[in-house]
Parts: C-alpha cells; structure tokens; sequence
DNA sequence: TGGAAATGTGGCATCGATGCCACATTCCGG
DNA sequence: CCGGAATGTGGCATCGATGCCACATTTCCA
C-alpha cells in the first residue's frame, strides 16, 4: 500500500480512501490510484484490514463429515451463498466429536471471524461462540433449548408425509430404523412417524421402532435384527447412512423391492436414485438449507435482523420412486 | 493480551514469550500467566500475530465441486491433515470456471496465505499464487507443463490395470467414456487404456473412444450412441460423474450385466458398491490424496524439502466386483 | 569484593490498513 | 477584496502480537 501511494504520487490514506467507497477522493486521484495498484499487482492485507476494523470476511463452518454428501451439499450451499457475498469459508470437521467441536470454535474465536455455521455436537459450543459476540446459526438440529439462530429441515412434517404415503399403501407394520432422538433431527423425524399412524388410526407397535447407531454396518445388524423379530412389510430409514445399511440388508436376503418389502429414506442423496429399484426418499433440499444458513448468518452480521432468534424451517419434499409400493398382503 | 499483562501483573511482551515456547521466561512467572491467560478467557488474536509474522495458518483449498464426492474426500482428506498440525482450511469452489477460480486466488492472496492445494482449471492460477510467494500443490491433475509440486493418483496404471482386468475376461471391444484428454488425469487414464490394448496384442478401435462432456446427463447420451453405433461388450468411464450416465443408460436398455455387458469405472465412489450388481472399479485412495496435499504443502512451509518439484504418484488399486464378467460370445 | 557473565523482564517499533482530525487550497458571496 | 465555507489531501494514532534491544537484577569466579 506504501507502494502504491508511492507509485501514484499521494498518501497512504488517500490510497485506503481511493480504493473504497468510504470518504473522498477527486475522481483524478481515484483513476490514478487505481491504476498504480494495477500495475504493482497491489491486493490489499485482509489480516491487517481485519485487524484494525476488528472483524474478518472468514465465517467458520463446523461440520461433521464432510464425507456424508449430506455435509458436503450443506456446505456447498454455504460456500455458494458466501462467495457471492465476497466472504470466505473456513471449513472445519469435528467428526461429531465434542472435543473437536470445543477445539475448532476456540480456532474460529482466534480468528475473529464474525459468523459461524454449525451442525452442533454440544449445545456448549453454539454458547461459548456465541458468548464471545460471535453470530451462530446452527444448521440441520437444535440442541436443547438454545436460543440462537437455527436452520431446520422440517423433519416432522417430511417424515410424515413420507410415513403416510407407506400407510396409503396398506402397510401397517413399518418398521422405523433410527440412530438418535437427542437431537432435534431424530426426534423430529420421530415424532412425524407417529403422527401419521395417530392421523391414519392405525396402532404403532413401539418394537418397530429400531433403534441403532449412526454406521451403515450397524444398521445393517439392525435391520437384520428387526426382520428377524418382527413382520413388517416396510422400513424407513431416518437417513441416508441407516439406509445404506438396511439396502445392503435385504439386497442380502434377495427380497423384492418393493413386491416383498419397501424401503424408503429420509434425506435424498444421489446413490438413491442409481439403485434399483430407486429409493423413495425425502428431499430435504440440503443445498438451499446451507444457502438458508449463509444468508442468515450475513444478514446478522450487517445487523439487519431484529434481536428475536430466527427459525428457518426448510421444507422437505417427498419424492416416491420404485422402492414402495402396495404392502403385501 | 494487554489485560492479560495487566492480570499477571507483567509487561506483554513477557505475556507473549510466557505464552510460546519461543523466548525465556521463569516458570514462575509462565504459570501465573497462563493461569491469567486462563482466567480471563484469553484466545489469541491470528490476525494480529498474522499481520506481524507476514504468515497465516489458513491454507487455501480451491477445487470443483464440494457436491461430487472425489472433491468431497479430496477435501476431507486435507482437512484432517491440516487440522492435525492446527493449521485451518478455507475452502473454495471454484466450478471448474478460470473466471471463478482466478477470482479465489485473488482472494487467497489477500488473506497472505502460505499455502494453496489446487485442483487447476487453469495454469495461470498456480503460476500467479507461486509468483506470489504462495506454495502451490496441485492436486490430481496437471496443466501443462507446470514446475510446482503435484499429487496425482496413476491414472496410467491405474487405467492400464482395470482395461487388462477386462481383456482377460475375453473382452476385446470395450468402449471408453471420456470427458477430456487435456488434462493429466484423462490424458493419463487414455494413455493406460491404449497401454493395455498394446501390451496384451489387441487392436484398438479408436472409435470406441467416446468423447463426452463431464455430466451424467451427457455420458447417458454418449453411451446411447456407443451402444447403437458399435459393438462393445464392456464399457469403462472414465471417472464418477460418467459411470452415472453409462449405468442409468445400460438399466434402462435392461442389459444384464456383466451377462449382456460388463461396466466399470475409474474412481471408486460409495454408491458403486451400493447398486446391483456392484461396480468393478479403480480406487484412487482419494482421501490418502488429499493427506498427502497437505503433507507437502505443510512439508514446503516449514522449509523441509529440497527445491526440486515433487510428484507424487498416489497408487490406484483395482477393486473387482460384480459388475464385470466374461464376455459374451 | 569487584566486575563480568548470566538471567529474566520491560520498552518500543513494527506489520498494513483505516479513519479521525487538521490543514491547505479553492471557491463563493457580501 | 476579504472572510468563511467547501473540498480534497496528508499526518498520525490505532488495532494486537511479536521480537529486538536495553536494562535491571542476580550469580559466579577471580
């Protein structure tokens, strides 16, 4: 920046205020400016802007895995929207490891980075964030009561729509196969298959609900366990890891789908299409829902919203494909 | 760090050398500071410690597209690696557009990163981060003739290896799906498939090298002319995105396969396991990719290596499933 | 016991961009 | 023709961490 003062004949602050919109500068001196930053190839310090104006263009992205195409699209709809925004990502995986988590907000604290986006582990790590003045926006579930910005799929009415369409097709005995219900996603989602059966009259035997953990391996045991115990003549699972896992399962056992059982999934990811049959899915527009995150999370930034905490609920869409079909009688 | 000082009652510049292990300072005096540091909630500033060191901790990340999961494991890859040495990853997508890609590295350079991995679309982007003083590895693929450091996987074996695997089943007509030969990765992967043909005596039909566009869409359109215009009795594509097209095209036809037709492809990706039957495949170790990336980008920062470029070769191993069999009479 | 060496700590300039304030110049009306 | 407003530009302190240098204190040996 001294070089280009230099260069073009003016001072250090006429160089800052030739180069932005803030303050004056005779439109000469502005085209002088700009041409002598041109030509030295000058692009201008982000640590030292930063630090001197106290806040940074970086917003901090805690995940998971980013090796779950439902992380990678969250975060490609993040990135999307904050590139346009001329902001940065700072993209960090915590392995939904609490100690990870508490590690990479301390990170993103030394950074100073006005914003983070988080698919919480902890609720502590949306607060300690949050108590350093930094604006959070929880992306995908809510931890306890926290009173943060959040972006929600609209787990409850997605997993009824989808559990009402087995329902309309004569099953009575679905088979629910789910890792959690801590966390706002599960619950949601299993709130939403039992609202279907109350709404339909039809009588939820609570064995059907499968309980397991976040592994296809897992739920394959699990899905094996659960048709091994139980008749049931179709199997939703609360995501696309789970899904592997029960796929793989009756693949294994050379049931028809969907002529013996049907199967279908909550959160559409793009194997699901390729199998077949395709897999009748809920689509919980995760690009959008990590877009959703970034504009939120900006508007915050630029005070443009009012203090009260912001709910975004992203509708999830049912998409039926050949893996559900008429219960077998 | 001025209210550290004052809580510990010394000078900051003492806080500072109590802090690191850089510079003496009494353990007595050590262990008071670090319990302020403690106390207070003290995190130190990157930006500041950035502006004063002219260096960053941030390491630039600029590939495609987060949605596909190459980029996605890529990414995961370098991240962990990164994360370990409590180094940050600012990720960028760039689209595969030279416009959208120049426009990160301008950014990159801004924030005074140290180091950049990327997957180049275009060789000026490298070349103008290098001249920059940014080390520079490119990842999976090359431009020209670049003199930085690269990480490919060996498309040529790799290639060579699953086209052999065929013509020992018999095949001898066996179509290609390829996107571009322009850069390392698909000149490198044709190279090998060419390699095969030589090495096992087998005369090449250059026909049966179908050119397409990187899109599943396209690559279905492609295989549909490949299949009506010549006889093939196995179909390689050349990387993930276009196994997509040819499978969706050969269900579709109803072909059995490998009965009718065996399929197989360069870059294992999850669903290929998950359809039936499961794909043969040429496992790139893509997350290994990634590590290494980070590795060297880490290794030249600290001033480890020697000047000299480095190429690392990440081996391709040939995962045989399902979906190829003997061909059909 | 005096002086040199060793040890620990504080002062201060620095990194680069920013923006307040002061100052120089031009412009206009009374 | 002079004073005050309007306009444009430069000086300088500042953000927070760092590390050189100087200085104060202690240690040790001659």
């Amino acid at each position: 920046m001294q070089d280009v003062a230099r260069e073009a004949g003016v001072s250090p602050s006429t160089v800052s205020r030739a180069l932005h919109t803030r303050g004056y500068a005779s439109p000469a001196v502005r085209a002088r400016v700009r041409a002598a930053a041109e030509r030295i190839g000058y692009v201008a310090d982000h640590n030292a802007r930063n630090l001197r104006s106290r806040t940074s263009t970086s917003i901090g992205v805690l995940i998971s895995d980013l090796r779950n195409p439902f992380y990678a699209d969250l975060a490609a709809g993040i990135e999307e929207e904050l590139r346009a925004a001329e902001y940065q990502m700072v993209l960090v995986n915590d392995n939904a490891d609490p100690a990870e988590e508490m590690q990479a907000a301390e990170t993103l604290l030394a950074m100073r980075v006005p914003g983070v986006i988080v698919t919480p582990v902890t609720a502590k790590c949306p607060q300690v964030l949050q108590d350093n003045g930094v604006h959070v926006v929880c992306a995908d579930r809510e931890l306890g009561r926290s009173n943060g910005d959040v972006v929600l799929s609209d787990n409850k009415a997605g997993a009824r729509e989808l559990t009402e369409h087995l329902l309309n097709l004569g099953h009575t005995r679905i088979g629910l196969l789910i890792d959690e219900t801590k966390w706002s996603t599960g619950a949601g989602r299993l709130a939403g298959f039992r609202a279907a059966h109350l709404d339909n009259f039809v009588d939820l035997d609570e064995d059907l609900v499968a309980y397991t953990s976040f592994d296809a391996g897992a739920a394959r045991q699990t899905t094996r366990k659960l048709l091994n115990d139980h008749e049931v003549t179709a199997i939703i699972s609360a995501n696309n890891v789970l899904a592997q896992g029960a796929l793989t399962e009756l693949k294994e056992r050379r049931l028809k789908i969907p002529r013996q059982i049907s199967l279908a999934a909550y959160d559409d990811v793009p194997w699901m299409s390729l199998v077949q049959p395709a897999l009748t899915t809920v689509d919980q527009s995760t690009v959008e829902m990590g877009r959703s995150c970034a504009r939120l999370v900006l508007a915050r930034i630029r005070g443009e919203l009012p203090p009260r905490r912001r709910i975004v609920r992203v509708p999830a869409r049912l998409i039926v494909r050949g893996s559900t079909g008429p219960a077998p009688r």
